[in-house]
DNA sequence: CGCTATCTGATAGTGAGACTATCTATGATG
DNA sequence: CATCATAGATAGTCTCACTATCAGATAGCG
């Protein structure tokens, strides 16, 4: 297969092919002549691999390269590749928000309060709270009334998502299914919760049949 | 409060300040001369809005100006403010993969199964089945399986956000209520949901002593 | 063999997005 | 009255993700 092919077979320009073989997402192809080279069904994975994290999970190319590197990497302990490519799916902001001290300490005492076996330094933890934080900036600190809810919600997805690795792991790599099932994921969990927000205020409108409180009411 | 008091209190740089009032994100102050104006609480908690949407919903300075625009519209039929705030919300991929049809479909059935009252045309429609479609284009159109273990838990997901909502409706704007609980929420949920593979795994993980396969188990 | 489409590899350019710098004229403050 | 902050305007910067253009070299068809 030609990068023409290539090209035209997961809709991804070709100049922009070779921008990702540039910056080390994709592997060059195998140089048959000096300037011809072939490609294979692994790179048309691989890029549709790249445009889902990137289209979807809403990534950049550098995580991208992170993360690829991790799905790369077969060597070294499992669970040490699963860290680093949680690490680079894990959007990191640079904001030190008012309350983020005490919204730290919220997010430990969850932790205990779930019994759950993390690190309380896990960066997704510094994310929740720094997203907990910004709820009390604005006024909405009363959010944390929800947080339980959440995580049985939570533990029930994560439950699903487990076994789902479990299932196909050996398909074609454990990390590849660990870092698609998160970020991809990811989308389709924040879709449905919309839908099912608009579901929720839909009862919620036609039982009051006046136009009350409710997230995301709006039909389209 | 002059401007260079607001940027103390909200850590924004005052030409950037001046950057959201041009762009229309932030109302201007109150002119007191020529060349002074003043400014209030309000506009420290709407920037603090503002930031909280960027940072941490990572939503960009137009969805955002949209958003404001829905917040800002207390006339208008509730119904249709919430659907305009959810759709400036929904971030719009532009690309078409291949089995989109057949996601819709399926997207379609999850609704119908779940006797969810939704259009099927809502934009989180749309978005659930490119995320879909995306997991298929890379072999893992079993993801699917999981798809009513997600349903539950967003069902209950949204009951409390409506629940929270309906609390604190009254208090400073219901949209405002939306929008935060919404793309903060969204935040919080990604979270929690890594901490629950960590946790997940780090339990079966014990169990099994020795490396299987679970979604985030690596450690910090 | 000739011809045209396509390819590799390299360098430079583009357009959007989110600021940031600089400047002028003016007013605030001690 | 000296110093500092401010409003408003314009232009510049920096990053990101491409995209355009080239030169030189095949591919492969008639």
């Amino acid at each position: 297969m030609r990068i023409g092919e290539l090209s035209r077979e997961t809709g991804v320009a070709v100049p922009t092919i070779k921008y990702y073989v540039r910056e080390g997402l994709l592997p060059a192809g195998r140089l048959t002549s000096p300037n011809q080279a072939s490609y294979d069904d692994g790179h048309v994975r691989r890029l549709r691999l790249i445009r889902g994290l990137m289209d979807v999970g809403g990534l950049s190319v550098s995580a991208v390269r992170e993360v690829l590197a991790a799905v790369d990497s077969p060597e070294r302990p499992v669970h040490k590749v699963l860290g680093a490519a949680q690490e680079a799916i894990t959007p990191k902001s640079a904001v030190a928000p008012e309350g983020l001290e005490e919204a730290r300490r919220t997010v430990a005492e969850l932790v205990r309060r779930r019994g759950w076996h993390t690190d309380p330094d896990h960066p997704s933890a510094e994310a929740m709270a720094v997203a907990l934080a910004a709820f009390r900036g604005i006024g909405r600190g009363d959010f944390l009334e929800v947080l339980d809810d959440y995580a049985d919600a939570c533990e029930r997805v994560a439950a699903a998502d487990l076994a789902w690795v479990g299932r196909n792991a050996e398909v074609d790599g454990l990390v590849e299914s660990v870092v698609v099932g998160t970020v991809l994921g990811d989308a389709v969990l924040m879709a449905m919760r919309r839908l099912a927000h608009v579901d929720a205020s839909a009862r919620r409108y036609e039982k009051d049949a006046e136009g009350g409180a409710a997230p995301g009411a709006g039909g389209r």
